[in-house]
DNA sequence: ACGCCACCTTGACGCGGGTCAAGTTCGGGG
DNA sequence: CCCCGAACTTGACCCGCGTCAAGGTGGCGT
């Protein structure tokens, strides 16, 4: 079951509605609510960033935040989806980041305070609040508690990242393989034949995200077939061997 | 076969110095009153510190950290060097990050409290004060002074990692010019033919450094030299093209 | 002085994967 | 029912770089 939250690119009837209207919108007080960043701070502490937000509805594609430029302020997606990325000299992208409903936008180089270290752009039709770094900063000052929330949530990042380094020293088959393995632990639903996972996105997309292209990620979907370790039918593949692919994934190299 | 430095349950401990009495050392206070995690921590809490640290002389190359072992305390390095890499599956190695005195080993993931995401060795002899996640907490709960210092390390340390991911993009020549032009910045001498730097290590280690190995690196410093960018004296560098080194570095492909 | 060894350099070769260029499949609209 | 375009696949080709194998080069101890 495919979870489209958002209409198509040629939904041009909802967006660019409420831009200068401060009226306390309840989706997203609820979206400030459920972020991650602050998981720890008050109900009040909420309402007066609500209050403090500026609320965009966006399209498709829009841009957020430009690498480079001063990290004054940060966003919480309140819906729709955004992707962080950076262009290389040749223009290759690659992919840091998909972000959803509730996530947080270049929270990181808000409190870092130098300039953003990436691109970010909405990859759907999107409602965006945003926020400046000086809110932030009252809040942690009215709330020492939220520094703790703050804290787990960028101390596990950069234990991700440490991982996605780690992650690009593997070719592309164990990329896919250690992706497919986690996201069949996360989304799997049994089938008999074997875990059945929901790629989520296009595989172009996936290219990006696993840090390569569509060529190369399709030989790598062929490899693990002619392995007899998953099937797959568009996007939706079925794993047929969980620990070949485990094993796979964490650069082991048998056969 | 390699001496584990770690204190376990039965550290004897050659070269322990003060393990269960704790003399209270100077250069133990120093270093953890250097130490940029809690640069606004109060002296009595430097002091709380420092009497419940394990202090560690270790010969070079102790393993300090093991990936994967439960992350349940860091360390401080009170002398020496220390490097924290990754092993891939052939072998290879990554260093993520070459540690002096002064600066944390692992607090991080002490922070998340997850597994150790890495590992970490010293490079040469250095002693080690050992610390409890327990201790990190309470010191942040005393000071809530301390969470400030704590988020701009670990913002700045994402930031630093998005630099790593876009830069292992690169290819090696444009890794190593990079390399060169912020070290120039950082540690360089004018002369008259132009800015000299030291690299600081033998090659080899910067190789594994630049995420390379040391045939690659010696044929990109051949690059840069033809060039005409650079002069290599053995590990003294002289750079004769700031901005070309600067613009190869980011990405351009002119000449 | 000699030789040893660690470090670096240079050449030859193979492989992974990015790029260009055709197909192929699938879904939606006329 | 057919056409068209987007997404995906497949093949051919080339380049960067890791690997293996020889040489330099310089420091240091006997």
């Amino acid at each position: 079951m495919r979870s489209v939250a958002a209409p198509g690119p040629d939904s041009q009837g909802a967006h660019v509605a409420s831009d200068t209207a401060p009226p306390p919108r309840a989706d997203v007080r609820a979206a400030l609510r459920d972020c991650r960043l602050w998981r720890g701070a008050s109900d009040a502490a909420i309402d007066a960033l609500s209050a403090s937000a500026r609320v965009h509805d966006v399209a498709r594609g829009s841009v957020l935040v430009v690498e480079g430029e001063a990290a004054d302020r940060f966003a919480v997606l309140v819906s729709g989806k955004a992707r962080v990325y950076h262009l290389g000299a040749d223009g290759r992208m690659i992919t840091f980041e998909t972000l959803e409903a509730g996530d947080p936008v270049a929270a990181v180089a808000a409190l870092a305070g130098g300039r953003y270290p990436a691109h970010a752009e909405t990859v759907t039709p999107a409602t965006v609040a945003w926020l400046t770094r000086e809110a932030l900063f009252d809040l942690i000052a009215a709330e020492p508690a939220v520094a703790r929330d703050l804290l787990t949530d960028l101390a596990n990042r950069v234990v991700n990242f440490t991982s996605v380094v780690q992650t690009l020293a593997l070719d592309v088959p164990a990329r896919l393989a250690r992706y497919l393995f986690q996201r069949a632990l996360a989304v799997g639903s049994t089938t008999p034949r074997g875990l059945e996972v929901d790629l989520g996105m296009p595989k172009s997309e996936l290219a990006s995200a696993l840090g390569t292209v569509p060529e190369t990620l399709s030989r790598a979907f062929a490899k693990l077939r002619d392995d007899g370790l998953v099937e797959v039918h568009g996007r939706r593949v079925t794993v047929l061997d969980v620990r070949g692919l485990a094993a796979l994934g964490s650069g082991y190299d048998d056969e």
